[in-house]
DNA sequence: CGTTATTGTGGCACCCGGTGCCACTAGTCT
DNA sequence: AGACTAGTGGCACCGGGTGCCACAATAACG
């Protein structure tokens, strides 16, 4: 299915030089990983590295804000009859599913990501995309401007509690992803009354 | 009130240096101002800024964790009788409260460490000394573990309303940052009903 | 077929933040 | 005067990131 375009055929595909990146982080650190020996790796120059991905903490992360498309689109066909807050914490459960095979990775990618202190700062301009997602649904639902200040408070509280749960996650091995998740979302729409 | 030492004595002071940094910061912005510029204007080499801050984002914070102890002495010696989220609530204003004079600095501080990515990037790594403390907190009152997912879920939620109300502040001159927080800290003790 | 337009590659040189090393400077103390 | 000590800053180096540009590969056209 590919449409035979002028020019030269790209050496790899962004997909590919993040799996490169990925395991390579992940057997020996981040910090201990140069963009060269991806490059070397993956079988491209340096400087056709940054083509793909802006920096070496893009490619961690992968194709994010693609996803958050997802997320966005479930949100708009929330019928309007479920409440503002149901539906924020169905549509992030939802966005936070994986199948089981992928699990895996994911779960490597966030350890990666969390524990990384150069990754985990850098995530903060990526969540302002997901934070976007819940302000402009919240906006929408309320007659609010996305901007305002509620909107935006309340996607800070549930990304503020989203990554709490992802932290216990990744803290014990036996944890639900889904019930840590449920739980810290809930709390929000208790007025985090301490049960 | 100088304790003889012995000892060559430091050029300058990371106070000093902070205080050039911020201003060239605020003339230049921060990605066309290098540490070479900050250190020849306050009269040091290169090498020796990097002996007073770790990093050039570091400069424009100061000394924040400093502060954060003066958060943590209110909090512990807030009468068991205020509840939990009474009590967050008013260590957080007072924390954010400062006199006229210092208020224009502290805006064009803040100013400056939420419009630029590379600083907003690095600002998690601050936020999660704050997180700590409010989630200190939260385990004493409440007999959990400090690492718990709710003090940590109620530490995310109060970080991301109150980066909330800041980014108001920072949009509107003329907004009061204490209403902007007090509206967006009593929105999670009432579970995020929206007035 | 050769030519041309187009798209991607990657080497090179450079900038800047950050670090290890080490000689040097400016003090105090005996 | 030494000896000791804390701070300075030059130098060389590393790694991420960028602008520039020649070159490679492919499709379309005459």
């Amino acid at each position: 299915m590919v449409v035979p375009r002028a020019g030269r055929r790209p050496a790899t595909s962004a997909g590919e030089l993040e799996h490169v990146a990925l395991r390579m982080f992940d057997e020996r650190g981040f910090d201990e990983t140069t963009v060269e020996d991806i490059a070397a790796a993956a079988g491209i120059g340096r400087r056709t590295f940054f083509r793909y991905y802006a920096s070496k903490n893009d490619a961690a992360w992968g194709d994010f804000d693609s996803q958050l498309g997802r997320m966005r689109a479930a949100l708009a066909a929330t019928p309007p009859a479920v409440g503002v807050l149901d539906a924020l914490r169905t549509a992030i459960l939802d966005f936070n599913r994986y199948p089981a095979a992928e699990a895996v990775w994911h779960r490597r990618r966030m350890v990666l990501i969390l524990r990384t202190p150069a990754l985990t700062a850098h995530s903060t301009l990526r969540y302002a995309g997901w934070r976007a997602v819940v302000a402009d649904f919240v906006a929408a639902r309320t007659g609010a401007a996305p901007g305002d200040l509620i909107p935006q408070a309340v996607a800070g509280a549930f990304l503020g509690v989203a990554l709490a749960a992802y932290e216990q996650w990744l803290a014990d091995d036996r944890a639900e992803l889904q019930a840590l998740l449920d739980t810290a979302l809930t709390l929000l729409s208790t007025g985090l009354r301490l049960p």
